[in-house]
RNA sequence: GGUCGGCUAGCUCAGUUGGUUAGAGCGCUCGGUUCACAUCCGAGAGGUCAGGGGUUCAAGUCCCUUGCCGACCACCA
């Protein structure tokens, strides 16, 4: 064995050159052929726009800690980790960069801008796999995959063309969200939106016929201007003479037909409401309803366009705003009758911020219904499991109300539409002009053999290659080894807020594409929050680097705080005193392991389950066998539930509480026996060893540094852990467990430690000096271990005292029907001595026994409660009353006798 | 507006089907130079479980309600 073992743990120095050595030795590479049950992985590929931070971790550390525990369980696993262009977000960020050199892409060209994006994926691409890395992972860094490699563009233009040859992805115009900065149209659910005081205007419209008056109200007066109508609710009695006649838009002149529309509120403003349909999305249906026209005063720059009324190029949201101008104009011509200060949420461009135009535009639609109802279907039947449970009804929810997605993105970065036009005429998919979907370049038109053709110039929205992600990186539509032997995956670790961007889409294409779910199990994350409940995120410049937390605390430290925050269900706000606390936990580890290597150095060890058959083990021992029986089932329980938080928790009360804190002080002795083969050494250090083996096992998938660092010198071969293919290392109870030894050892403890705080006022040297005796008062469960030879040695040495057959008490403590005197200190003086500190603690425990029994008579005198209650829940009360009452005699003794 | 989550020790959080005296880590106080570890060891203080009401022999746990905090969804101009 290795002996040569540093005091202190430094995870800086050796976690990255054992990840190289990993690495190179090619742990991390799925096989296909292996016969081994799989297991399999997609890692959600981060976003190219920057680094990292902890809230990823926290995510990928789960999958990671899953993927080594079902590998060290005997699985064939692959991780299959990429990253995601994420077309709008990365345009975006490099147009900041551009714009702080003072640069635009236009300058640039398509060509130019297209080298700087290269240029980015690259760097960026690089770096996040270079974190990734640092947290340890092992991901199969030869099937990294990019959304924008050949192959999977590749994927994405087959989706897209099956998808519009079954008919369900079509060309149309509708409302859509216009970003004007962007350039681009967004989807509903990129769409943020803020609250904004505004004002209410309430704008007079005079009746066409001269007959009376409507007044309306709006927070946009400026698109009144593409106003086509006046709706009113059915039931409104104030406004039924006006319905099926006319009004006059002020300004401009234009008639309005007033309609009655249920959705109009009576109780909202006037209960009368302007009908723009090309520029509000519930104007557009309510027009729809009444076969409104459709106009448009808004371009796509934002600035007003009318063919009635044209202000010279002006910004909706620059001042002078075009709104300011409207008013001004309507109050002139008398038509403003009010206006009231007004809140509500305004659309913003989720990426860039911009103030989000609702205006009608020619877009790529995807429609939902036939996609949706099998991907409702198989989380309603549980073939697809949320954890935690209750995002299943937020998944169904949002399922229900779906409404067709735009795919379509005037953007320069991302996926071009495989679209395909033939020169004949101009334009989109209208009269006269062939339009086909077409995997690859064409090279005539089908139809009528032009040659010449171009492609539609559109992007996909991201989303739309992300859909693919489960099955495009494993090589559809090609049929592949990777995907007869890992599709469909066996979780998905993510965040919550893409749940529909993502998680939704990726169910329904897999369903389509590979008639199978993407994946059984769902886990959300936490939202990592700052330390003021603030979401961590760039733009609020309070997220934390991983590197920064690894470089102070080690991977091992950051991975295992992931690990029990990450699932929780609920949101954590970080605390990086917990990291530091595991940091501590990494060393604890090492320094136990280092005692016991050093007790098993040149000594032959055994089996534990043979020793232990062999009546060779001391209580102690088999107590530290039984209480790691119980971790086992504990751990390996919480992991297949899905609860890592608990799972680490156990492992750490275990190793440090109950391992190194009883078992290891408790073992010394053995471990310092001279000879080699002196029997109690043999089968303490085989006890300790199988221990260790078992706790570095478990802690492999949350600390995989430590753990393989103390497996190399547990294990001469050399050979990793993570690397053990044979057979499954995972621990297996060794069906020792003996909870009625547990207990008897949970008295020794409680003993122990009252006779250390009896001792307490003591100095150590003074400590050994005290003799200790132990006197039955009464018999109860549980003592008989401490009344032994055994029990009375074990508790001398813990406690630090010298065992007597009898002392003149000058302390005594009671526990569990015993009495336990403590001499007097051979020269009681200075500082105190033991009869002085045991005055304080007896008194503690006679109000606490005294406590306890007023109580516990109480409930007993109730006869609701004997009636009432489990009769065990009974029973327990009673025992109880009397080991309190056998407690209290013996303490009151000794207080009078002190 | 709707839905969901949260409110437990100074801080960050656990608390399974209701059942002894509600736990952990950190922090705090006191005490420790024994050969695994001061990244440590031992002891201790600290909580009317957000407020109110109810069900029950028994409520942090179940029900109702109020108040904050947060997330998501949403078509009230």
């Amino acid at each position: 064995m290795d002996m040569d073992m540093d005091k202190a743990w430094r995870p800086q120095e050796v976690e990255q050159r054992m990840y190289r050595e990993w690495e190179a030795a090619g742990l991390f590479t799925a096989d296909p052929k292996s016969r081994r049950p799989k297991f399999s992985v997609v890692m959600p590929p981060p976003n190219v726009t920057g680094e990292l931070h902890l809230g990823h971790a926290t995510n990928d550390t789960v999958q990671d800690i899953y993927v080594r525990y079902k590998r060290l369980r005997g699985y064939e696993v692959l991780w299959l980790p990429g990253t995601d262009h994420a077309a709008i977000a990365t345009q975006n960020v490099l147009e900041k960069r551009l714009a702080a050199e003072g640069r635009t892409k236009e300058q640039l060209g398509r060509a130019g801008f297209e080298k700087v994006v290269e240029e980015w994926y690259a760097q960026v691409g690089a770096r996040i796999v270079d974190q990734l890395k640092r947290l340890g992972y092992i991901a199969d860094w030869s099937r990294l995959r990019f959304t924008m490699d050949d192959a999977y563009v590749r994927a994405v233009r087959e989706a897209f063309v099956r998808l519009y040859d079954d008919g369900l992805i079509y060309r149309g115009p509708r409302i859509v969200n216009w970003c004007p900065r962007c350039q681009s149209s967004i989807s509903d659910l990129e769409v943020d939106w803020r609250e904004h005081m505004d004002t209410l205007y309430y704008i007079r419209y005079d009746m066409a016929d001269g007959d009376g008056a409507l007044t309306v109200a709006t927070v946009r007066p400026e698109t009144m201007l593409a106003d086509t109508g006046v709706a009113v609710n059915p039931d409104d009695e104030r406004y039924r003479r006006f319905v099926g006649r006319m009004a006059r838009l002020p300004i401009v002149g234009r008639e309005l037909p007033v309609v009655a529309d249920a959705y109009v509120k009576q109780d909202f403003g006037t209960g009368a409401l302007k009908v723009t349909p090309g520029h509000d999305p519930n104007d557009y249906e309510i027009g729809q309803r009444h076969g409104l026209e459709i106009l448009t005063c808004i371009d796509k720059a934002g600035n007003i366009v009318s063919d009635e009324w044209v202000p010279d190029e002006l910004r909706t949201r620059d001042a002078p705003t075009a709104r300011d101008r409207v008013v001004e104009m309507l109050r002139d011509r008398e038509h403003l009758v009010r206006t009231e200060p007004y809140a509500h949420e305004v659309g913003h461009c989720d990426r860039c911020g911009e103030v989000i135009e609702p205006l009608i535009d020619e877009q790529w639609w995807c429609a939902m219904p036939e996609l949706r109802d099998p991907a409702v279907k198989v989380v309603e039947d549980g073939r697809v499991e949320f954890v935690p449970r209750r995002y299943t009804k937020v998944y169904l929810d949002w399922m229900a109300g779906l409404r067709d997605w735009n795919v379509s993105r005037q953007l320069w970065l991302g996926h071009r539409i495989p679209i395909y036009y033939c020169d004949n005429a101009a334009g989109h998919d209208g009269a006269g002009v062939h339009a086909w979907a077409s995997v690859d370049e064409p090279e005539a038109c089908p139809v009528c053999g032009k040659v010449k053709t171009r492609q539609d110039p559109d992007v996909l929205d991201t989303w739309f290659s992300s859909a693919l992600w489960p099955f495009a990186t494993m090589g559809w539509p090609a049929p592949s080894e990777d995907l007869d032997a890992f599709f469909p995956t066996a979780m998905l670790g993510t965040a919550r807020e893409i749940i529909f961007l993502w998680v939704a889409r990726m169910i329904m294409t897999s369903l389509r594409f590979m008639g199978d779910i993407p994946f059984s199990t769902v886990l959300i994350n936490a939202v990592i929050q700052d330390r003021h409940g603030q979401r961590m995120s760039k733009s609020k410049g309070n997220g934390v680097d991983p590197l920064e937390m690894i470089d102070k605390y080690g991977a091992d430290a950051v991975r295992a705080w992931a690990a029990e925050v990450a699932l929780r269900g609920q949101d954590v706000r970080f605390d990086e005193a917990k990291i530091e606390g595991y940091k501590n936990f990494a060393n604890k580890i090492w320094n136990a392991s280092r005692l016991v290597l050093g007790a098993a150095e040149g000594v032959v060890t055994r089996p534990a389950a043979e020793l232990a058959a062999a009546g060779a083990l001391t209580p102690f021992d088999r107590w530290i066998l039984s209480r790691l029986d119980a971790l086992i089932d504990e751990v390996t329980g919480a992991l297949d539930g899905w609860d890592p938080g608990t799972a680490i928790e156990a492992i750490r009360r275990f190793a440090w509480d109950e391992f190194a804190d009883w078992y290891l002080e408790a073992a010394k002795p053995a471990f310092h026996a001279e000879d080699a083969a002196d029997p109690a050494r043999v089968a303490s250090s085989s006890v300790a060893v199988h221990v260790v083996r078992s706790l570095v096992v478990m802690l492999n998938p949350f600390t995989p540094f430590i753990s393989e660092a103390v497996w190399q010198r547990l294990d001469a071969g050399g050979e990793p852990l993570i690397a053990r293919r044979a057979e499954s290392p995972w621990p297996v109870s060794l069906g020792l467990r003996d909870e009625g030894l547990e207990t008897e050892m949970t008295v020794l403890f409680d003993a122990v430690k009252a006779v250390r705080e009896a001792a307490g006022g003591l100095r150590s040297s003074r400590r050994q000096d005290l003799g200790m005796a132990v006197r039955r008062v009464a018999a109860l469960p549980g003592q008989e271990l401490l009344e032994s030879d055994f029990g009375r040695a074990a508790l001398a040495r813990l406690a630090g005292v010298q065992p007597a057959e009898s002392v003149d008490a000058a302390a005594t403590v009671v526990v569990s029907g015993l009495e336990v005197r403590l001499s007097a200190p051979v020269a009681a003086g200075e500082g105190g001595g033991a009869g002085q500190t045991d005055r304080t603690g007896m008194e503690r425990q006679l109000e606490q026994t005294k406590a306890k029994i007023v109580a516990l008579e109480a409930r007993l005198a109730n006869d609701d409660f004997v009636a009432k209650a489990r009769p065990e829940v009974v029973q327990q009360a009673r025992d109880d009353l009397q080991t309190a009452r056998d407690r209290l005699v013996i303490l009151e003794e000794a207080f009078t006798s002190a």
